[in-house]
DNA sequence: TAAGAAGGCGTTTTT
DNA sequence: CGCCTTCTTA
């Protein structure tokens, strides 16, 4: 797209025109016709910006594509919505979309280039309304087209690199190019020339061999990858727009054959594909059926199934059916039981950790069944409603492949030729596809790959295909490829040293440094730093950086490669302050700039008014939150729209301003991104303040990528494949449907990913990414922090979904995964290699090195090099100020105290400032706010004196269900029987007679605590109190440490010293009872002060007026999230 | 000195 | 929820 704009921005200079010259579209076009001698393509039945554009279109394609525009009339007029289905984000490598999306950039880029629309907002500070008319073109278009140029970096004036120059290959790139038949496997390590070499394949069949260009199918993993190949194999002329390879996707050429040939499995024409997303709320719709019972959670009944989803996805690219799964599952059942038989045989003392485990495996088999389960029935549901997800674009290719000789037959007469690259990552499926195409003796295929760098096992990858390969290709043979043409000879001997240590068996490979080394004098090739803080290792790097640049590495140049994306943010912002632009844009919807606008989006859709407190913040707006939380007040009381009550005259200039600003925007659409791009670049002053705040230029630049990302994520949004059920009266709405969308992605735990448009290529800015994502990629200078043992390799989480063993057969398993990534990392550098480590971390105190290190320690004892010392940072502590009692203790209520515990500023917005949130995203809360309710009130009622008559239950529980349940809702009955049953649980517990009136209290250092128990008893004969916790979920080993029941007790002993105490926990939904004892020893009644505690530690804060948020998982479910830190 | 309990922390990504 | 670290206890 950046060599369109050049492309459209020349043109429009040979046409006369200067790049930030105001001229009409009326003109420009004008001089399109007569430049290219033919008549202005007029269609009347456009509006008058729409027909310009749509003119320009069609000369767009004259010139790019030398060709007539075959775009539907969609295409023509929406040009906002190129991609809006989930189809295209698999590449089939077909030229049509491509060719649109060029159209509609060089039309827009012609009627208004980037340099006039950047000067006429910011100099001549004019709106896209005021743009378009002068103009002669539609404000929604100028709004398009402005998204781009005001928020992507400016094009640099050169392009960015011009194509490496054409190296002829080298013998052993040659011999692997001119292969006369495979099946070969080509290992091709770090910077040997692998994609060089398979374009000199692509040329050696198709000019020696005299291959047809058509007759070569040409596989990859990622779309970025095949679009790299089309363009190299453009470049060097291999194929003919008639004739040319296929290049795409394994999952788009997956596509492709179900379209032919879905109708031999019984598949719609039309393809309908889910992604995560929709997986998760189709399985969610018919919870029911899945019997969940290990896996349920009646407070979230989603929170699973994002874990069961990941799995029956990973039992498809095994090729494991549902049937075939279920087996595995109960082969695992056996073996648990089997296992637990054997752990009670044992003689001797029984072990806890014995007993635990054989639990613990008796636990993960159930898990694995009801996992098996639900893949069985969600497969169900796929076949009936005529779906597919990504998996199956494999699977059930090969199915039909398999089951289908005539097909098989056609596909491998179309394509004798199949390459496929990063051999290392296929899959199973995969794997079995390329078997499939490729044929009986397989003398086509042509596979490429380096086991050393398989990193994505964790998705279904198994290096295990390489080693394989002569099982599954007889006859097949291996070359490697020995030269590496990108990094300095130091780099080389120490990844190659790396690479000797992984293998077990094999001869290290020897890759042979083709650079040599170009002495430096300023830096050292290699280095491995240590530093004493992790502020000590910002500096170095950050000095180290510095130094790089002065000795002529540009900070684009370089680039520093995490293990994690929470190390890769720490680490910017460490260096963001140390002044070293980075690039990073971190998870998109945590963005201050971006929660930002979704706060704007939400007033727009009317869903949460709470927004209004954010918004109204900005500079544009000024109202102090005096001023605005009366209107918060008012909208949620009243009923009344949010911008009838702003536009009252009686309100302030700012919340006037923006009811204005609010109703236009309603007016117009309810796309999420226009109103978006009408915001920022027609009504409002958004852009202008936002830089104002931020003094450094680059970070501007992120500022304005994120939002060109949201812009962007709002645009590819569209209606789901699957959707929730939602209640008839409800308005359709494209905006509050966007922001649901949002969440529900939050909620099942996907992080948007801010990533870098191809624009941001050129800055002059460090780069900062996981290793993961350094793939494939190189640079000058390369940095590899966090060498700390549990940083690389990290300490992961698992999902709680365990993979039934024999899932996948990975037998002889090379190199550990953590090894792997360590290599890629290593090996991206090409002239420096800064490798360093913190001895001790924020979270430890303590940080012993990795045992990667180990893998070097041949060759720097064999260099005789030793660790660089790096001082000790800078500690920027804040010290927190003691406040000491006040005179009076205010008094709180436990609940207050425990809601501050979990997230002070969560405590902030509900109890400062009384705001009440977005409502929960499923029933659960309303179901748990039930549930308590009717607790509470059976409480009250005991108070009375006498527990109530069973038929009351009944009543109370329609009556306060009515007011709060969740009606309406999906599993609405579920859920009204649990209640039901726990209120049921809590009655049979009455127990004695003789309640006390009134809750108990305990006195801290600086609060008093009202504690209002669950449930309380008094026996006059004993003169003992039972104090009860009542628990809604499963019994779990911790329940009884929780500081709650420390609280109890204190508050029992204090309030009623004289009495008997007894302490319990009651569970609801089981009729359980477990009594509490008292603290044996010292030390645990230690823990239980320390649990108490916190109440005061809480109760200190609250009169500080401290509220920081506590940024973690509960920010996911935070009603606040959004406009969170206020 | 070792077993055990309690507390703290927190992955990688494409289609 | 599973791991590692840190602390207590026998």
């Amino acid at each position: 797209m950046i060599e369109t704009r050049r492309l459209a921005l020349a043109k429009r200079e040979t046409l006369g025109f200067s790049q930030t010259e105001l001229v009409t579209a009326a003109e420009v076009l004008e001089a399109c016709s007569s430049a290219t001698k033919s008549p202005r393509f007029q269609d009347s039945s456009l509006l008058p910006g729409e027909e310009s554009f749509q003119a320009a279109h069609h000369f767009a394609h004259f010139w790019l594509h030398h060709g007539k525009c075959t775009c539907s009339a969609d295409d023509l007029v929406r040009f906002g919505a190129a991609e809006s289905s989930l189809l295209s984000k698999v590449d089939t490598g077909s030229a049509g979309p491509k060719h649109a999306a060029e159209a509609r950039v060089f039309a827009a880029e012609l009627l208004l280039p980037g340099p006039l629309a950047r000067k006429l907002f910011w100099e001549d500070r004019l709106t896209s309304e005021s743009i378009a008319e002068s103009l002669g073109l539609s404000a929604a278009l100028v709004e398009w087209q402005m998204k781009d140029a005001l928020l992507l970096p400016p094009p640099a004036e050169k392009p960015p690199k011009e194509n490496k120059p054409g190296r002829s290959l080298d013998p052993f790139q040659q011999k692997a190019a001119s292969t006369p038949r495979g099946p070969l496997l080509l290992g091709a390590g770090p910077g040997t020339g692998k994609t060089s070499t398979l374009i000199g394949r692509c040329q050696f069949l198709t000019g020696p061999l005299g291959v047809p260009a058509e007759k070569i199918l040409a596989l990859t993993f990622s779309r970025q990858a095949a679009q790299e190949m089309r363009q190299r194999l453009a470049d060097v002329g291999v194929g003919t727009p008639s004739s040319r390879p296929w290049v795409g996707t394994f999952h788009g050429f997956g596509l492709e054959i179900l379209r032919r040939f879905g109708d031999r499995l019984g598949l719609p024409t039309e393809i309908k594909l889910l992604d995560t997303l929709d997986a998760v709320t189709l399985l969610e719709n018919h919870l029911p059926r899945l019997n969940l019972d290990v896996l349920d959670n009646l407070f979230n009944p989603a929170v699973h199934l994002g874990g069961i989803v990941k799995q029956i996805s990973r039992a498809k690219d095994e090729l494991c059916s549902p049937a075939r799964y279920a087996e595995l599952c109960a082969a695992m059942s056996v073996e648990a039981e089997r296992f637990a038989a054997e752990v009670e045989a044992k003689p001797g003392k029984k072990l806890k950790k014995d007993a635990d485990a054989a639990l613990h495996a008796r636990e993960q088999a159930a898990k694995a069944s009801e996992a098996a389960h639900c893949y069985s029935v969600y497969q169900k549901l796929l076949e009936q409603e005529g779906f597919l997800d990504f998996a199956d674009l494999i699977s059930r290719t090969v199915e039909i492949l398999e089951s289908c000789p005539d097909v098989l037959s056609t596909l491998q007469a179309e394509y004798p030729h199949v390459l496929a690259d990063e051999y290392q990552d296929v899959n199973r499926a995969c794997a079995r596809l390329v078997r499939l195409l490729a044929g009986g003796k397989a003398e086509g295929l042509w596979a490429v790959g380096d086991h050393r760098q398989s990193i994505y096992r964790f998705r279904g990858a198994s290096p295990a295909n390489v080693a394989a390969f002569e099982r599954d290709y007889p006859g097949g043979h291996r070359l490697e490829l020995e030269v590496n043409y990108r990094s300095q000879a130091p780099i080389v001997e120490l990844f190659s040293t790396v690479a000797g240590e992984m293998e077990q068996e094999a001869v290290p490979p020897a890759w042979h440094a083709k650079r040599g080394t170009e002495a430096d004098s300023s830096f050292p090739a290699v280095m491995l730093a240590v530093a004493p803080d992790e502020d000590g290792q910002a500096d170095g790097i950050a000095s180290a950086i510095k130094t790089l640049r002065a000795a002529g590495k540009p900070l684009g140049d370089q680039a520093i490669l995490c293990r994690t994306h929470g190390q890769a943010k720490a680490l910017a912002a460490k260096l963001a302050v140390r002044d070293i632009p980075t690039l990073y844009l971190g998870a998109l919807l945590e963005r201050p700039e971006v929660k930002d606008l979704l706060c704007l989006l939400s007033l727009i859709s009317g869903t949460d008014d709470s927004s209004l407190l954010r918004v109204t913040s900005w500079p544009e707006y000024a109202v102090s939150q005096r001023d605005v939380l009366p209107v918060v007040e008012r909208v949620t009381l009243e009923a009344k729209p949010l911008v009838d009550v702003l536009l009252e005259t009686t309100m302030p200039p700012g919340l006037q301003l923006l009811g204005e600003h609010l109703s236009a925007l309603q007016a117009q659409s309810s796309d999420p991104a226009a109103s978006l791009c009408h915001y920022l670049f027609g009504q409002s002053q958004f852009l202008r303040h936002l830089d104002a705040l931020e003094t450094k230029p680059f970070v501007r630049r992120l500022h304005r990528m994120a939002i060109h990302q949201l812009i962007g994520l709002a645009e590819t949004f569209d209606q789901r494949v699957v959707t929730t059920k939602k209640l008839a009266l409800e308005k359709p709405n494209k905006i509050r449907d966007f922001l649901t969308h949002l969440r529900r992605m939050q909620a099942i735990g996907e992080t948007l990913r801010g990533s870098l448009p191809p624009e941001a290529g050129t800055l002059d800015a460090v780069r900062v990414l996981t290793a993961h994502a350094a793939k494939g990629l190189e640079y000058p200078v390369v940095f590899v922090p966090n060498l700390g043992a549990g940083q690389f390799p990290s300490r992961g989480r698992h999902d709680g979904i365990p993979e039934p063993s024999g899932l996948a057969d990975i037998a002889g398993l090379d190199a550990d995964e953590e090894e792997c990534l360590f290599f890629v990392a290593l090996s991206r550098a090409r002239d420096v290699l800064v490798l360093s480590r913190s001895e001790t971390s924020s979270t430890d105190r303590s940080v012993k090195p990795s045992p990667l290190l180990a893998l070097l320690q041949p060759w720097f004892i064999q260099q005789g090099i030793s660790e660089t010392l790096w001082p000790a940072g800078r500690t920027a502590e804040t010290p927190v100020e003691e406040v000491g009692p006040p005179d009076i203790l205010p008094t709180y209520t436990s609940s207050e105290l425990e809601l501050y515990g979990r997230c002070p500023r969560q405590y902030y917005y509900e109890r400062v400032l009384n705001l009440t949130g977005l409502p929960p995203l499923s029933g659960y809360l309303k179901f748990h706010n039930c549930v308590r309710r009717l607790l509470t009130w059976l409480e009250e009622e005991r108070m009375t004196g006498k527990n109530p008559a069973q038929e009351r239950l009944e009543v109370k529980l329609e009556e306060v269900w009515a007011e709060h349940g969740p009606s309406h809702h999906l599993h609405e009955m579920k859920y009204k029987s649990s209640a039901a049953s726990m209120l049921r649980t809590a009655w049979e517990q009455q127990g004695h007679a003789g309640y006390e009136t009134g809750g108990l209290q305990v006195t801290l250092t600086s609060c008093r605590v009202k504690v209002r128990p669950d449930h309380m008893c008094h026996d006059a004969a004993t003169d003992s109190l039972t104090v009860s916790r009542y628990l809604t979920g499963k019994p779990g080993d911790d329940d009884k440490n929780d500081k709650r029941l420390a609280l109890y007790r204190r508050a029992a002993r204090e309030t009623f010293p004289e009495r008997l105490l007894r302490i319990e926990i009651c569970y609801l939904a089981e009729g359980l009872v477990a009594k509490v004892d008292e603290p044996p020893t010292e030390y645990k009644a230690k823990l239980e002060a320390d649990r108490v505690a916190k109440y005061d530690t809480a109760a200190q804060g609250i009169q500080a007026e401290r509220f920081p948020a506590r940024v973690g998982d509960i920010c996911q479910t935070c009603a606040y999230s959004l406009i969170c830190p206020l």
